[in-house]
DNA sequence: TAAGGTACCTACCGAAAGGTGTGTACAAGG
DNA sequence: CCTTGTACACACCTTTCGGTAGGTACCTTA
């Protein structure tokens, strides 16, 4: 997204932004607060994610401290990922978000699908 | 930012981050909880922010029905902006995520202004 | 022997985001 | 007369974001 340069984050919302602020972030610490998930689940779970960028994300969010990922050393691969305790407290702060936007959703689907210019009859 | 396409929401959440998604939105919410603020002083708030970007952000703000642009017809022009009742209750839902932040804010910085392969030492 | 599943990595590409620099209408002030 | 300030608009350019396609090592199953 719009990262900004770190050296000066200015009330800390920036930086909360700057952690969630990828295209799936958000849906998958959504979806990690069910529980650990394998990589090919989260895949699933996430539906229409391109594998680059649910591993990008997720190596993302684990250098933020906010996403663990446990690897286990067994022949087909087994890799399990699952919130920190920071994670755990930033899905709760975003909480509050996500009801706002439950409530605006709809308003917010029908202005962004709508023409920018309303050409009432030309 | 990594604007998805609106005919799909999945939980709200994503609905929200899409609205605050910009570089500098949430600093422009921010701002504008102070008071009601002209073109001018919102730039001088946001240092280092173009011109561009913010007319553009506000433009999408006002979209999205979280910010009142108010224009008084004088030779000077003079344009005021504020936050809508959508806006307050916005910045509202944003609270914790910003307390989150902060705690977070010098971990964060540390880590990102961190180089990520530690040459400890060629 | 071949195919399939796991959890990735890499190179390449188009699109979007963001920045810079200029122009504009109008009046006030020096 | 020239400059300054306001609140933008517009063109151009660079950087970042996200997606596609292919490859890897290993084992299991058919």
């Amino acid at each position: 997204m719009s990262q900004r340069n770190p050296q000066s984050y200015v009330c800390g919302l920036d930086a909360a932004i700057d952690v969630v602020g990828g295209k799936w972030k958000v849906l998958i610490l959504w979806t990690l607060s069910e529980g650990r998930k394998r990589f090919g689940e989260l895949k699933r779970c996430l539906d229409g994610v391109s594998e680059k960028m649910l591993i990008q994300h997720l190596r993302e969010l684990e250098r933020d401290g906010v996403v663990h990922r446990e690897v286990h050393n067994v022949v087909p691969p087994r890799v399990e990922y699952s919130l920190t305790e920071y994670g755990v407290a930033l899905n709760e702060a975003l909480r509050p978000l996500g009801a706002w936007g439950c409530e605006h959703k709809t308003r917010l689907e029908t202005i962004r699908n709508a023409p920018e210019d309303t050409p009432t009859a030309v």
